[in-house]
DNA sequence: ATGGGTCCT
DNA sequence: AGGACCC
């Protein structure tokens, strides 16, 4: 994106089909060129690269795979993996006897009393092994600027463009080695022993192929050969990666390959479990046509419930009047959708870019990127659901139980020993780490505990009639924190969120109590009660504000009506350096959003002026927007940000090595007027409206008190 | 429904 | 802080 291209405003109306990422990236720049001359041109696309190769991967029925890993003694058998009353998945054996994915255990049960369950609550397992997979890919397609993306714990995207294209390159210039009508596609720069595969010239896909029709009749002219045989020899790529999941882990997967992140998901779930599938579509209309199979919108990415329903409504309005429910009502069909939903009408409901993005979906466009997972999460939490808790001492007693929890996976997830665990080679350290880690796991059984349907006295759970049901649960022993093990990590924020019987969930944080970092002298116990604490604060005494008009979240919801139905603790805005003490927040923000705040908002109208033409001008049309203008406004924004280079945040580093006192310039005119706002005692110049607050908390913005001691706590309002 | 996550507004 | 999406 670092060359503004030419933008021809002369192009034709041509067709708002036309793309993206739809057709015109399946042609490769020669027939590209060529339709050009023919037709019109393609609307010049700012953003995702055309050609795309992306490959997502599916961990067939994951948790019982990885249950499989623990306990073999569960391969071939009907298992069911549960999650409080629900079946979070289960086998294909269980299946087969009738069971269903989310039906309530009860109902397995009764269909199958042979089904053997698995405790899905705790998921420190699957998250390991989840995590295992995507190092494992990423450690491959990483090398060549590969990006591996994680959805949620049992999916991948990968995006391969680079390593295919490098591979390509290497064969044109007769890099490669080849043998027998055979190619070798090297994974890894340098391996010692070549890290890779061979695959053969005939230019034939491995796996299924859709549409089905595609593949049988190879005209040369369009989309090109190459960007075919580029789609072509990335699935013989997903295979490979498929493979090492395999081998490595012991997992299987079923993949989809295609030129964007929403057409691989789609069709990798055609064919499953432990298969492949490539889309290769010759024009849009393939695309389109192959979508119009989908009986319903909401196997595409990206429509879910909320906006589903809002279409059914207003579909609703004009037609039949029985849309009003979300269950009971038909699916809405992928062509229904794109008939109906002309894009001024998705642009009304959601907006212009929500809009935007829909109408693409529905016509298969999709020019989101893979954006690769990070090292560390951007959040971690815990949550626990209940009927109705009540009660200050019960509502405590179960704040400690999930603020130990959250501890103890803080400390198993953000503690290491620095460069640790990168790039770890396939062999050795892959297998020792397999095999340490599940010697340390151990089967428990437990008795099936379910939700009582009459009220019982802790509000929590009651067993099931039938006493024989059992739950087996894996636990890992605990282990002694190595010494070297330091944080590498630092969640700034805590954040908890309720809801009550009836309603949505409310939330609210705080900064995290920085003792829960000393693990060498804190006992967890000791830790958790300190979070626990500030979050019974939290709950108890309403907003950071005094006076807040909305404080629902307070004293009735723990005597009053429902009580608590769920409970969830959150530790976000993780730094990379420990915080010096707690931040003086007013500071920030009174400072800091302003400037961001702009950025952001002006992102609109870049986005809007970088869409094809013909739905620019649609787009402007319906909200009143002057396109010249708006086009010299952002221009010139985009000048101005090349001039300051400043960018400054990137989340860490505002908060990293300093007390935010300093972060603002006091010998700027502008924001420290005259001498007399600089601190008698420190000599730090103040923003008056801070004066008051530094008084009592000079520096740090705790009390002066507590500076001395080992820990200082929290600064909250005393 | 569950026990998580992500990003956008 | 809340709402949407994803699994």
């Amino acid at each position: 994106m670092t060359t503004k291209r030419s933008r021809s405003l002369s192009s034709a109306a041509a067709d708002s089909n036309a793309p993206q990422n739809g057709i015109a990236s399946l042609l490769s720049p020669k027939a590209q060129g060529k339709r050009r001359v023919t037709t019109s041109s393609p609307p010049p696309h700012v953003g995702a690269p055309p050609n795309r190769l992306i490959i997502a991967i599916d961990l067939d029925s994951f948790y019982v795979s990885a249950s499989r890993l623990l306990d073999p003694s569960l391969i071939g058998q009907p298992v069911g993996v549960k999650q409080k009353g629900l079946l979070a998945t289960c086998s294909y054996e269980a299946r087969a006897l009738g069971v269903r994915k989310l039906s309530t255990v009860r109902d397995a049960l009764r269909r199958c009393p042979a089904l053997i369950l698995v405790d899905g609550e705790d998921l420190t397992w699957y998250r390991r092994l989840s995590a295992k997979v995507w190092r494992l890919v990423r450690g491959v397609v990483g090398p060549w600027d590969g990006k591996v993306e994680k959805l949620g714990l049992d999916e991948l995207f990968v995006d391969v463009t680079e390593m295919v294209d490098a591979h390509i390159r290497g064969r044109e210039e007769g890099k490669t080695r080849e043998d027998a009508g055979r190619v070798f596609f090297q994974v890894a720069p340098d391996s010692e022993p070549e890290a890779g595969f061979w695959y053969d010239t005939l230019g034939k896909p491995i796996g299924h192929v859709l549409p089905l029709d595609s593949h049988a009749s190879s005209s040369e002219d369009t989309p090109s050969s190459t960007y075919r045989s580029r789609l072509i020899l990335t699935t013989h790529l997903a295979l490979h990666l498929r493979n090492l999941i395999h081998s490595q882990i012991g997992l299987t997967t079923s993949a989809g390959i295609a030129h964007n992140k929403v057409l691989a998901k789609l069709v990798s779930s055609r064919h499953k479990p432990a298969k492949q599938t490539l889309f290769l579509p010759r024009s849009a209309e393939d695309v389109v046509r192959f979508l119009d199979d989908e009986a319903d919108v909401r196997a595409i990415m990206g429509f879910g419930g909320a906006i589903v329903s809002k279409m059914r409504e207003s579909l609703g309005a004009t037609s039949s009047e029985a849309a009003a429910n979300d269950d009971a009502s038909p699916p809405l069909s992928v062509s229904l959708a794109r008939k109906a939903f002309p894009l001024a009408h998705l642009t009304t409901l959601f907006g212009p870019r929500l809009g935007i993005r829909l109408h693409g979906l529905l016509r298969g466009l999709d020019d989101e990127e893979v954006a690769p997972t990070p090292l560390y999460p951007l959040q971690i939490s815990i949550e626990d659901t209940y009927r109705g808790l009540k009660g200050q001492e019960v509502v405590a007693e179960q704040m400690r139980l999930l603020a130990a929890s959250l501890l103890r996976r803080l400390e198993g997830e953000l503690m290491g020993s620095g460069a640790g665990m990168l790039s770890s080679e396939p062999g050795k350290a892959e297998q020792m780490e397999k095999q340490d880690d599940r010697g340390k796991w151990q089967r428990h059984d437990m008795p099936l505990f379910l939700p009582g349907e009459q009220g019982n006295i802790t509000g929590k759970e009651a067993p099931i009639s039938d006493q024989k049901v059992i739950v087996r649960c894996y636990r890992e022993r605990e282990s002694d924190p190595s010494e070297s093990s330091t944080w590498q990590r630092y969640p700034l924020t805590v954040r908890l969120s309720i809801r009550h019987g009836w309603g949505k969930r409310t939330s609210r944080s705080t900064a995290m109590p920085l003792d829960i970092f000393d693990v060498r002298t804190l006992s967890r116990r000791e830790r958790a009660e300190r979070l626990a604490g500030v979050l019974m604060g939290l709950l108890l005494r309403g907003g950071p504000g005094q006076g807040q008009g909305q404080g629902q979240i307070s004293g009735e919801a723990l005597l009053g009506g429902e009580g608590l139905n769920l409970i969830n603790i959150a530790a976000l805005n993780l730094a990379t350096r420990r915080p010096a003490a707690q931040p003086l927040r007013t500071f920030f923000d009174a400072g800091g959003g302003g400037a961001a705040r702009q950025k952001r908002d002006s992102v609109d109208m870049e986005t809007l002026l970088q869409l094809p033409e013909d739905i620019r001008r649609e787009v402007a049309a319906q909200y009143g927007i002057v396109l010249e203008e708006q086009e010299a406004v952002v221009g010139a924004e985009q000048e101005s940000r090349l001039d300051t280079g400043c960018e400054e945040d990137e989340d860490d580093a505002l908060w990293d090595d300093l007390p935010p006192i300093p972060a603002m310039d006091p010998s700027s005119p502008a924001n420290i007027a005259s001498s007399s706002l600089v601190c008698s005692h420190c000599g730090v110049a103040e923003a008056p409206w801070l004066q008051h607050d530094h008084a009592r908390w000079p520096i740090y913005g705790v009390p002066a008190v507590l500076l001395g001691s080992a820990t200082a706590s929290e600064g909250s309002g005393a």
